[in-house]
DNA sequence: CTGTGTGCAAACTCTTTGCATAAGT
DNA sequence: ACTTATGCAAAGAGTTTGCACACAG
């Protein structure tokens, strides 16, 4: 736990962030094991589970900075609500219907191909992909 | 006008949804010109605009029911705002990050290439491509 | 100590819903 | 007539914000 926490302590302090007990606990749950996608609920959730009390209002505030610091990535699902996901580097998402989760696609042989050239006084800052799975009902 | 009308009752009618006057309006600004991508609010501005002064839950209402008839898409761009789509094919789309607003990339050319066999038990049931646009402040 | 972060509750935005009235067939 | 849709206002979900207290440096 002690070098977990050492290297969260210093991931904060790089992206300038004071690590305070609230923002160590977050951070450990959401970079201590694996890529993750998580809803702002759900991490609250985790870390009241994990005895580390934190405020909804500060678990909203923590993964807005941690995203604004380039920690994390919002990723855009539809209307409701809003998850974060803890790979920022370039990929593509599969998103369950069922049960509303999400999962990084595997492998990157994933490629969007044919894109026109962004109108005039633009730029590409980014292209999302999301896959959305259904359940087979109709399928033979 | 008596044709536009006709055309889009034709339309309610074939899709199960009486032809009401405030769904023949909401149809005739949707529906009479080109591909649009709107929000609740901007339809309901529009129609007061137009003098088809309609309430703003009925709008809400009655762009869930086209969507649920198919004759509008729903487009995920983030958290806060839904936004429908006259164009039901598959396309993608550009997001201009600046103003908010969306447009259908042009061209067919685009495509999804490598995409891995879905997870047992799922299937596809739509692939869905942002192409965020940013100013190119940063841009020599 | 000094300034930033946290927690709480209230505020806010977008969207949905309940119920009485109005309109469609 | 009978049924379904509309409008209003209230409720609801998710997220943000203001302010007093607490903690990090």
């Amino acid at each position: 736990m002690f070098d977990a926490d050492g290297r969260i302590v210093e991931m904060l302090r790089d992206a300038g962030l004071r690590p305070t007990r609230q923002r160590v606990a977050l951070a450990s749950l959401l970079f201590g094991d694996g890529d993750r996608h998580v809803t702002a609920e759900e991490l609250h959730e985790q870390a009241l589970n994990a005895r580390m009390p934190v405020s909804l209002a500060t678990v909203y505030n923590t993964l807005n900075q941690f995203t604004n610091a380039g920690l994390l990535r919002e990723v855009a699902i539809d209307g409701s609500k809003t998850y974060f996901d803890t790979n920022t580097s370039n990929h593509y998402h599969f998103f369950f219907e069922r049960d509303g989760t999400l999962m990084d696609i595997p492998g990157d042989q994933l490629d969007v191909i044919g894109l026109p050239e962004p109108p005039e006084g633009t730029q590409v800052s980014r292209i999302d992909v999301i896959v959305r799975l259904s359940d087979p009902s109709k399928a033979a």
